[in-house]
DNA sequence: TTAGAATGTGACGAATTCGTCATGTTTTCT
DNA sequence: AGAAAACATGACGAATTCGTCACATTCTAA
């Protein structure tokens, strides 16, 4: 009901030199640890202008404000999971639901794994989630699992699979988000990755019946 | 790794006068109304006070500072919501998963019942989220699915069964908050809920069959 | 070499916010 | 009634934060 910021995105201008590049590779490297170590309430141009060594002007220069530096980090983020997935999903020779196993695992594994730096990235969220970027980055990352779908669930009607991605979607980054907001060991993640994977195929394949009957 | 404040919580004085309950009543019904339209940005003891029409100084008779507010508030919303579940989990007579079709559909219908305050509250969250009020005020609320869980698992050993927990009331909590934190109409309500509690189902059937082997 | 474009700096204004405290009002109790 | 306790007020200090802008430095190309 609040929270939007108009020009929250848009890159203010693209670095032409290479010392720029340098800047804002160092800028983005410098703002994942401050919002990693510091929390996203202290995530400040400023200190990450210090902790970049740079000074908050530069920052200014090649980001509208804050939220586009996190817009940013969440953006790199959610490319790199989901190329993850894309390359685990589309593995062949191996069934669907084997392959599901395998994702769900990945993804639990790779949300601990930075778990200070996500959750952080997520109580900041509220400063870059309305913008239509951010939305669209989101869509595109649900992509992949439509695919996938058709694979597991290949008698169903779209209604059903866009219901199923949806779902699973939505579980995966909820309860991974819940899971790993606190510290895990490797076999609390094994696991629950288990379970979890377990329940996926346990309602893809009562669905897949369902469908079939 | 960060965002904590050492005494969130604890109340500052009890209210020994009619006003005063009064007061403390009109605080927490303008928090909510603030919270709703506001946003959790901003949600400010001020704005709360000016909305109570009452002055800050009152609100801090009461309150030790902001974050207690929004606790009592998440605090309050947890209690209802688990009293209700409790309700519909206990209905004995019916099977098991059909108590829990009908639990799913009644949580995510109230989440969605008060979607702008359920947001915002999950926005304010870095701000009472690591108080230890907090953290027995969330397992007090899966208490209820132990109960029942036994019901649904009898023959599973006790690790399987926690697991079950915390995955079901993760999952419910993590992907009610995505579905309500966008508009949703009777029928997404409806449709979503079968599918989350078809997905439930299917994984404590499983389970059952899996263990009973 | 040198003009001008690109880049980098950081002090600073404007805005907000939190929570306190000295003071005033109302209630209670004897 | 009168004293003490409870309750209520709101101006204000201290702290933070965001993002800008006038100016300095470095690079590019003629």
């Amino acid at each position: 009901m609040a929270n939007q910021q108009n020009p929250p995105i848009s890159s203010r201008k693209s670095p032409k030199q290479a010392r720029s590049n340098d800047l804002v590779a160092a800028i983005l490297e410098a703002a994942a640890q401050v919002l990693a170590k510091e929390g996203a309430a202290r995530f400040t141009t400023a200190r990450v202008a210090e902790r970049a060594g740079v000074s908050v002007g530069s920052i200014y220069q090649y980001f509208p404000n804050k939220a586009a530096i996190l817009f940013r980090l969440q953006s790199d983020e959610w490319r790199e999971t989901s190329d993850m997935l894309a390359d685990t999903l589309a593995d062949d020779g191996r069934p669907p639901l084997e392959r599901l196993r395998t994702l769900v695992r990945a993804f639990i594994q790779s949300e601990c794994d930075e778990a200070a730096m996500r959750v952080a990235l997520d109580d900041a969220a509220p400063l870059y989630r309305d913008a239509p970027e951010a939305r669209a980055a989101k869509a595109n990352g649900t992509r992949v699992f439509h695919t996938f779908m058709q694979e597991a669930l290949p008698e169903a009607n779209d209604a059903t699979r866009a219901m199923a991605v949806s779902l699973i979607v939505s579980t995966l980054s909820g309860v991974g988000k819940d899971f790993s907001s606190s510290p895990r060991k490797r076999g609390e993640i094994d696991a629950f990755s288990a379970a979890m994977a377990n329940m996926f195929c346990a309602y893809l394949r009562e669905t897949a019946a369902a469908r079939s009957r």
